[in-house]
DNA sequence: CCTTGCTAAGAAACGCGTTTCATACATTAT
DNA sequence: ATAATGTATGAAACGCGTTTCTTAGCAAGG
């Protein structure tokens, strides 16, 4: 593959002067600009973007930490990301942690090498102090609160998203709460702040009884369901849309359960479950743009409770 | 930012040592190793990742041809990558399209200039001849079946996927039959595939009264099922779940038609829609091996009809 | 006629690691 | 004792664009 050093002595001209052609500065001279662009043609030539980098300085790569794909809390957010990273004309690469904390050290070591122009956290599993020592290196974003003034950040009003749920739910005289979260061996800061909700409704919520851990999809969410409407339960909270289509599947029909799910995805519309939604896809915009805009905002994405 | 020249200068040591200790090469001296190691950690040096892919003329970076995220067919198919290259320690950059030849052509030129060590195209805009002129560059795997010889792929049988649907459906005493479809600006392959294998089965399908175009998701979906429970159709042959969903919703429930959906989303479990699995997150997989092991295979991924 | 300013274009340095080549001493084999 | 290996390290070239610095021709302004 031809190199701009190929297309300098190909056409007699100096490096500079290819280069000026490939950037399109102005006072190259008409005749010797064709002739550059007639040989780059001929010779096939493409500038090595790699190169290019190393000289800017610049990748216009946005890395996303990301545990997983295809999970809809982590999708939306994506397109968000994706959409507007596209609009300005960057990249966006998926760096999967699995939540493992080496794999997202590997990734931060990686940011730290220049490898992206910077970097969104949508969840991470190293410790926020650890991750903020990575500041020097590029800029950061988080999709979480943080303290103030650490940086720049999108969050969701989870309390008041939760508590509006929750309440919905005891208007309509759910007497018995189950409540479906996420991973029980890193309880995730949303899993804290739903018990902590749930607990101010309902003060003699049993934490080891009403809680049925490790729901990510309907499959977990049926085997909640199983245990939710063998004990009783009339109204569930969910973690979920997807597991609160579960849930529902468990309970015969005329049974069903006053449940909230959340996320607002196609299947809560479908199935007409009432659902909270965080407006994941637009804290994936507004993510980007903190990050374009190298501002450093605490931006709180508004929710909204839909009811059917 | 420190960089290996001042780390060389820093120990006194040559610039090829300081290399050597970042490279773990044998031969260096045990107390240069440590005095190395002990300055680059005192000056925070990281090793500049963009300047070492030039150098190796390498990133370790796999380019995604999409339309768009957010699609249960290509988040699948997304999914089964991701996951493969993580463990060959690939990442993944997601190139969206939005089915624009020209950003398309952006990207294949990024492309050639090395900015990806590979691209996988799960679907595309241009032409296939200007697409393989890139095979030049580097390694392309298509994600649909190519002529024979003309490089890796992996691809789905739809035609007999879908002669087992419509099978189905005409064994179910299907009369009247309804078909959705996406795109109507730029007909998609598979369209096409589905146009034809209908004809097969229902030789007075009327290509203009009996497709409903466009269907991408419920929304849709709904609008294409008052459509066709207007006119009585009896059966409908959908292009993917989501929309079989959507025209389910618009019949009422005692005289639902018969249907048939795509992909096996949950909301087909859910809704007990019969529907056609095209395993694409093992066609992403397999799409990924045949970039690594560099092989030209066809691969065919074998589909599955699920009752329910 | 001389200065100022614009147009044009090349040499060389720069961004930053990696790798080859060359050198030199210390062993070990013959 | 000598040739052949093995260990250790530096200088310089390389991968490839971009950018600064310099030089230089030529026209307009005084």
């Amino acid at each position: 593959m031809a190199n701009i050093r190929d297309i300098a002595k190909a056409t007699g001209y100096s490096v500079s002067t290819v280069s000026r052609v490939l950037n399109n500065y102005p006072y190259v001279d008409e005749a010797k600009r064709k002739r550059v662009l007639q040989v780059i043609k001929e010779l096939n030539y493409v500038p090595n973007h790699v190169a290019r980098n190393l000289s800017y300085g610049k990748t216009n790569n946005i890395g996303v930490i990301i545990p997983y794909t295809n999970h809809p809390y982590f999708d939306q957010l994506l397109s968000g990301i994706t959409e507007m990273a596209f609009e300005h004309h960057y990249k966006v690469t998926l760096l999967p942690t699995n939540y493992d904390a080496k794999i997202e050290q590997a990734y931060l070591e990686e940011f730290a090498a220049k490898s992206f122009d910077g970097l969104i956290i949508t969840s991470r599993s190293n410790s926020l102090p650890h991750l903020l020592s990575f500041k020097k290196y590029g800029s950061l974003v988080f999709c979480e609160k943080l303290p103030h003034r650490q940086g720049p950040c999108v969050y969701i009003d989870r309390e008041h998203a939760l508590a509006e749920g929750i309440r919905y739910l005891q208007d309509q005289g759910v007497q018995h709460l189950g409540v479906t979260l996420g991973r029980h061996s890193r309880i995730s800061y949303t899993s804290k702040v739903t018990i902590e909700a749930v607990q101010r409704f309902y003060p003699n919520f049993d934490v080891e009884q009403d809680i049925y851990w490790n729901c990510l999809d309907p499959i977990m969410g049926y085997d909640a369901g199983q245990y939710f409407y063998k004990h009783g339960f009339d109204g569930i909270l969910t973690n979920t849309d997807l597991v609160a289509a579960g849930v529902l599947k468990a309970y015969p029909t005329q049974k069903h359960p006053k449940i909230v799910g959340r996320d607002n995805l196609i299947v809560s519309d479908l199935l007409q479950i009432p659902t909270i939604d965080n407006h994941l896809k637009q804290c994936g915009e507004q993510a980007f743009e903190l990050f374009y805009q190298e501002k450093s905002d605490q931006i709180r994405i508004p929710y909204k409770f839909i009811l059917r």
